[in-house]
DNA sequence: TCCTTAGCTGCAAATCTTTGCATGAGCGAA
DNA sequence: TTCGCTCATGCAAAGATTTGCAGCTAAGGA
């Protein structure tokens, strides 16, 4: 119950409608475990309304990451994965040689945008940060590329 | 002369073949004063070899990316910019608000890459890294976004 | 309640990037 | 130098995301 209302609440602050698509696709992210793609996101709204569309999909999510609700993270081979910005912010070391991801805590990503606001007055989105690199194994194993 | 030498050597030495097409995109990332697409790239060497292929483009900045002469930036609106990396490694903060895209001096994060270094193990590439938010005047002018 | 206006949506098309595949070009061994 | 193998390329098609547009809808005022 309030849940919802609370989202209602929130677009109408930042001058968006509460149409049902919107809260459709805002419930879809909130409450999944993981990162969603928009096409997930699609698939799990098209359950209760078919006609939703894909264009509708991704200028909710782009709304939702202007909102800061929702962080928008570039997985690699071209496409976003999206995530509901819970309380809990965490971070990502993805590596280009396996492929595993990591997890970096937020301690690291908080101190660096407290510097850079206290610096340049910029407040960085440090939401969901991905740094691609080398995880040690990979380092270790050197010249070695996909 | 060193130049083109120096490539063909660096790609043999990474395993890769140093062809005409890959010394040409090479050469073209390499002069170009500023971040390039891959579609200005494509315009620049068919100037000296019409066939060339986007894909092909795409393939070799990949290829240049892993082998960390060139750094991909994702600049928001789906579109990627590539940059050879020098010696002068910098940063950018791109605002959310009025897409102003400023300087982060990269101090910050080398700091940061060898904090995650030490901690996690993880070579991160911390070589053109952007961070998105809003610059001090679009974050005073508060709720208003695009 | 009805009207007006601005904002949204679905659809279709455009962009940008990635991928699959057959042909062609480099490189080392004989 | 020639042969054979592997890697690269160009082309075409597939994916993923963004954009333009006409019709539809929510929200506030009359």
């Amino acid at each position: 119950m309030p849940c919802e209302e609370q989202m209602v609440q929130m677009l109408k602050e930042y001058g968006h409608r509460p149409t049902p698509q919107r809260l459709m696709i805002l419930s879809a992210v909130r409450h999944s475990e993981d990162h969603v793609t928009a096409a997930e996101v699609l698939e799990q709204v098209k359950e209760s309304y078919s006609f939703i569309d894909l264009s509708t999909v991704y200028r909710t999510l782009d709304m939702l990451k202007q909102m800061r609700l929702v962080s928008e993270t570039n997985m690699g081979s071209g496409t976003y994965a999206y995530e509901w910005l819970g309380q809990d912010r965490h971070h990502h070391l993805i590596c280009n040689g396996c492929e595993r991801v990591a997890l970096l805590e937020d301690g690291f990503l908080r101190a660096l945008g407290e510097n850079v606001s206290r610096t340049y007055g910029f407040e960085a989105d440090m939401n969901h940060i991905v740094f691609f690199g080398r995880c040690r194994e990979c380092a270790a194993g050197a010249v070695e590329r996909s």
